[in-house]
DNA sequence: GCCGTTTTCGGCCCGACTGTTTTCAGTCG
């Protein structure tokens, strides 16, 4: 059983208290050990089997630590089937409805016995929850807009979708009367890799209704849910919520911060400040004076430490600023105090690009074109890494071919020569962990990097073993999107990664994060995880086009998620470095 | 349920908006 598994499990427990009406600090309690849970880089069954004290672990205590262990043995939780027989778990589902909480959903379960997504949309039809105590006609429809959205869009939108779809409105938000200045917060500032809506803050003096009224006649809009003084909120046709808030100068750093999250970071940062009687909102930092009860001080009263830049909000707390991309509350605010953050790796840092196909597979563009791209990016070298002859559809290169296609490297490498064209192929990893090129091409070739297109449904083990199989070899130095999985289409297949990122340091074989935003894969965790391993990470775009070149700052965003410094990038080296380690075994 | 350079008991982050209420509960971020 997976981290993921544990904290789904711990999150399902969490929501069905809730709804029964439990301790919500209890409630709280569970969802900050999920937190810790979904942060860590090592699996917990692997730690369990060392016999390590999960209490150890922040938020975690002797239940939650108990409950783990019961969970790794017996595949449940007897605490999780109690709750279970008085809240079926699939009003859990109902809380994921927009504008439907535990409370709501606890009524609708008591009231009219719905269980479901589905019995609810009966009720509706019906006529009965507009009735119910607390619902109304009004708010029965907004239920069932809620449940269609569900239907037509449950997961989250890629980042690259969002960008797209929000580019429009922030320039129409930028022409918003009185706008001084507009930031996307929330999740997008912190670069996930999926986005459940997004966040805007625009700085204004004075009466903010005019930027919000601006906002939500945005022409891409397909409705407005609300307009007010300092919050606007619209749905566009993609079903992408946007929010927006109206900030005024004084406010605008505390307002990023409080905006940008993570939640769990929000409170992190909050529970700090209230040792030192400061408090922290989305106005500023305010000192609580002696003798005052916090209770009784307004929004923005006290005295003002700090509110207008994000740095000063941090140093105000004995802080330094941390970077959006860190703040999830998996370790940064000690880092912050300490003044031990990592420098996070740039885009600018890269040099040099190791996945991209070209017309010898299934790229559409030459190995030339796609030379001179990377050269205009100011990289050093690449690699061309076209499929290998098991991708058949895309004819993929046989060992004929392979020695064709180096002769056309040699002939461009003239063309081209402010940039280093290193010979190389994206070798299949067939079904028992045999290559799909002869040992004769592999010895030849620049660089060799191997990944998994078939079988993907094989059993964790038999994956497992057929990819640790791969590694060994010893002509083998990059594992590429190492779990398979297409953020929102396809889920990771079933791995180990755990093994294989410890066979990558046994056998000096750099682990892929390909940058693609449909992939992104390794993810940030594991990402982390190998820094920790001391396995160097390369950031591959797998471009197909010259446009896709353009994905790395995907990748390196990723990359910064999972605290990478330059110095744990494999091709941020210069040349001459890279080339030392691609002879690491030969010295 | 977790946690502790004030505490092993008594705290635990905070405000805006909506809809249903007629003074506020619920939801959301």
């Amino acid at each position: 059983m997976e981290n993921l598994d544990i904290a789904r499990t711990l999150t399902l427990l969490a929501d069905l208290l809730e709804i029964q009406g439990a301790n919500p600090f209890r409630i709280r309690a569970y969802r900050t050990a999920v937190n810790t849970v979904n942060g860590l880089s090592k699996p917990l069954h692997s730690m369990v089997e060392a016999g390590e004290d999960l209490t150890a672990l922040p938020g975690v205590g002797k239940n939650v630590a108990s409950h783990i262990v019961e969970l790794l043995g017996t595949g449940t939780i007897g605490r999780l089937e109690e709750v279970e027989a008085e809240i079926p778990r699939t009003l859990a589902e109902l809380m994921a409805l927009d504008g439907v909480g535990p409370k709501k959903a606890k009524r609708l379960f008591d009231e009219l016995g719905v269980r479901t997504v589905q019995d609810l949309d009966d009720a509706l039809e019906a006529k009965k929850v507009e009735g119910l105590e607390g619902f109304g006609v009004r708010s029965a429809e907004k239920i069932r807009v809620a449940i269609a959205e569900h239907r037509q869009h449950t997961g989250r939108f890629r980042i690259d979708e969002v960008e797209k779809l929000i580019a429009g409105l922030l320039s129409h938000v930028a022409d918003a009367p009185g706008a001084e200045r507009v930031e996307v917060a929330g999740s997008l500032r912190r670069r996930k890799e999926t986005i459940g809506d997004v966040d805007i803050l625009v700085q204004c003096r004075g009466d903010g209704t005019p930027v919000t009224e601006h906002f939500v006649a945005f022409e891409g809009a397909a409705r407005a849910e609300s307009a007010g003084p300092t919050k606007g909120s619209i749905v566009l046709h993609s079903g992408l919520q946007v929010d927006l808030r109206v900030v005024p100068p004084a406010s605008f750093g505390a307002a990023l911060v409080y905006f940008t999250g993570s939640k769990d970071h929000n409170v992190a940062i909050r529970t700090r400040a209230v040792r030192e009687r400061l408090r922290v909102n989305e106005w500023g930092v305010f000192r609580v004076p002696e003798g005052v009860d916090p209770e009784t001080l307004g929004k923005d009263e006290g005295e003002r430490l700090a509110g207008e830049t994000e740095e000063g909000v941090y140093e105000s707390l004995g802080m330094r600023w941390v970077p959006p991309v860190l703040r999830e509350s998996r370790g940064e605010i000690e880092a912050s105090r300490e003044g031990t953050l990592p420098r996070l790796v740039e885009l600018g840092d890269i040099r040099g690009d190791l996945q991209m196909h070209s017309t010898w597979s299934d790229g559409n563009t030459s190995i030339e074109e796609m030379a001179r791209a990377c050269a205009g990016l100011g990289y050093e070298y690449l690699a061309v890494t076209d499929h290998s002859q098991a991708m058949a559809m895309v004819q993929g290169l046989t060992p004929e071919r392979a020695r064709a296609q180096w002769e056309e490297v040699a002939e461009v490498r003239k063309l081209v020569p402010e940039i280093e064209i290193l010979t190389s192929a994206e070798v299949d990893i067939l079904k028992h962990g045999e290559l799909d090129l002869p040992d004769d091409i592999l010895d030849v070739l620049d660089l060799v990097v191997i990944s998994v297109h078939s079988l993907m449904d094989q059993d964790r083990k038999t994956m497992t073993d057929r990819v640790l199989r791969a590694m060994a070899h010893p002509s083998v130095d990059i594992l590429a999107h190492p779990t398979g999985r297409r953020i929102n289409r396809r889920e990771p297949f079933e791995l180990d990664v755990e093994a294989v990122l410890e066979a990558a340091a046994e056998h000096s074989v750099a682990v892929e994060l390909n940058a693609n935003p449909r992939r992104l894969d390794l993810n940030e965790v594991h990402v982390h995880r190998a820094k920790d391993l001391g396995v160097p990470v390369v950031i591959s775009t797998d471009a197909h086009s010259p446009a896709g070149l353009m994905d790395m700052r995907f990748g390196v965003d990723q990359a910064r998620r999972g605290w990478l410094e330059a110095s744990d990038v494999l091709n941020t080296r210069p040349l001459s470095e890279f080339r030392a380690w691609l002879g690491r075994r030969s010295s």
